[in-house]
RNA sequence: GCCUCUGUAGCUCAGUAGGUAGAGCAGGGGACUGAAAAUCCCCGUGUCAUUGGUUCGAUUCCGAUCGGAGGCA
C-alpha cells in the first residue's frame, strides 16, 4: 500500500529577496500556516539581526520555530528536522496547508528529502578529535579518514577540518562511514510532495541595494543595541555566528569605528546571499519568480500553484 | 607662482636594473547530511593618466600636458 505523500510548499531564496511576505501571501491564498526554516530566526535575542517576521508583516498567519530558543541553547538540522515534522503534522491534521519558508538550504533540503536522525551524543568525542587535530594536524586525522571511509575522504579538502572532524567522529559513533550512513539516511525517499518556489532578482546588483537598505532599516530598528546586549552576555555561541551581531564585536571592543563596522556587515550580507543562491540554484525543481520584473508576485505564485499543484 | 611627491584591476597598493604586470580587499563560480547567517575550495588583461621623444622595443628613461597630495611664499 503506497499512501500519498503530504503536499506542502516552499517558499526559498536569498536574504532580504521577500520570502516572508510571499509565505503570508500563499498562507492567505491557501488557508495556510508557515513554517520558519531559518538557523537564526529560531533563537529569542536576535529578532531585528534574522529578520524574525513582525506581527505587523504575519498579519495573522501562524508562524512556527521563530524566536522560541535562549541563544545558549543549542540548535542543529536533526533538531529543525524533528520540530518541523511535528508542526507539518499537525497543520495538516487541522485541515490547513503548511507552508515552509527560509532561506537555510541545508534545513530545507534535509526537511523536504526525507534525511532521517539516529540519536546521537558525540560531545566527547568531537572534543578528543579537534584535541587530536592541534596536535597532529589535520593531516593526520584525514589520512585516517581514508582508511575507514576513502569516498568521504576524497571528497574533503585538508582545510576542511570541521568536516574531516565530523566524518571521524561519525565513525567513531556508529563503527559506519559517513557515506554508508549518509546513503543509509536516504531509504526512506522524498518525505513530502513539495512545489518550491524561489524568489530573488535576476539583476543581482537590485539584490544587493535591498541588502544595503535593509541593514539601514535594521540598524534604525534598534540592531546595535541588540547586538550590545548578546555582546554583554558573552557573545553567545550564537551570536558569534549570526550575521548582524557578530560584525559588531569588533566595534563594541573599541577596534574598529562603527561605519567600518556596518559597512562589513553590508558586505557579510551579501555574501551570505550569494552562498544561499548557489546552494538553491543547484534544485532543479525550484519555480523562480525574479522580483525585478514582477509586478504582482503573490498573484505569479498562484498561477505557479494552480498549474503544478 | 615656484619646489617636492604622486597618477598601475572596482578599492588600497606592490612591481618591472626597458622585453606589455601582481597581492590584499571587493566581485564571480563551486561544495555542503547533527556548528550551516557556519565552514571549505577555485577564479586576476588591466588603454600601467594623456601625449611627444630616446630605443629594435617604454608601463618602466626624458620632456610636455592634465588630475591629486604636501611644502615655500
Amino acid at each position: 500500500m503506497c499512501l500519498e505523500k503530504p503536499k506542502i510548499i516552499a517558499v526559498v531564496g536569498p536574504t532580504a529577496s521577500g520570502k516572508t511576505a510571499l509565505g503570508v501571501g500563499i498562507a492567505k491564498l491557501l488557508d495556510g500556516e508557515v513554517i520558519s526554516c531559518d538557523s537564526m530566526q529560531v533563537y529569542n535575542n536576535m529578532p531585528i539581526a534574522s529578520a524574525a517576521p513582525t506581527a505587523e508583516e504575519t498579519n495573522g498567519v501562524p508562524h512556527h520555530l521563530v524566536s522560541f530558543l535562549s541563544p545558549e541553547q543549542k540548535y542543529s538540522v536533526a533538531d529543525f528536522v524533528t520540530l518541523a515534522v511535528e508542526k507539518i503534522e499537525d497543520i495538516i491534521s487541522r485541515g490547513k496547508m503548511p507552508i515552509i519558508v527560509g532561506g537555510t538550504g541545508l534545513y530545507v533540503d534535509t526537511l523536504v528529502s526525507g534525511v532521517s536522525f539516529s540519536d546521537e551524543d558525540s560531545a566527547e568525542i568531537r572534543q578528543k578529535l579537534e584535541a587530536e587535530a592541534d596536535e597532529k594536524g589535520v593531516e593526520a586525522l584525514l589520512s585516517r579518514l581514508s582508511q575507514v571511509d576513502p569516498e568521504t575522504a576524497a571528497k574533503y579538502h585538508i582545510n576542511d577540518r570541521k568536516r574531516i572532524i565530523r566524518a571521524l567522529e561519525i565513525f567513531e559513533l556508529h563503527g559506519k562511514p559517513k557515506s554508508q550512513l549518509d546513503a543509509e539516511s536516504k531509504q526512506g525517499g522524498e518525505r513530502y510532495d513539495t512545489l518550491f518556489i524561489g524568489i530573488t532578482y535576476r539583476d543581482r546588483a537590485l539584490l544587493y541595494d535591498r541588502i544595503n537598505r535593509r541593514v539601514d532599516i535594521m540598524l534604525e530598528n534598534g540592531l546595535l543595541k541588540e547586538a550590545e546586549a548578546a555582546f554583554r552576555n558573552g557573545g553567545g555561541a550564537t551570536s558569534v555566528q549570526a550575521i548582524g551581531h557578530k560584525e559588531f564585536f569588533p566595534y563594541l571592543k573599541g577596534e574598529i569605528p562603527l561605519e567600518t563596522a556596518v559597512e562589513n556587515l553590508k558586505t557579510e550580507t551579501r555574501r551570505y546571499a550569494k552562498r544561499q543562491l548557489t546552494w538553491f540554484r543547484r534544485n532543479q525543481n525550484i519555480n523562480w519568480i525574479f522580483a525585478d520584473e514582477t509586478p504582482d508576485i503573490v498573484g505569479e505564485a498562484e498561477k505557479i500553484i494552480k498549474e503544478r499543484m
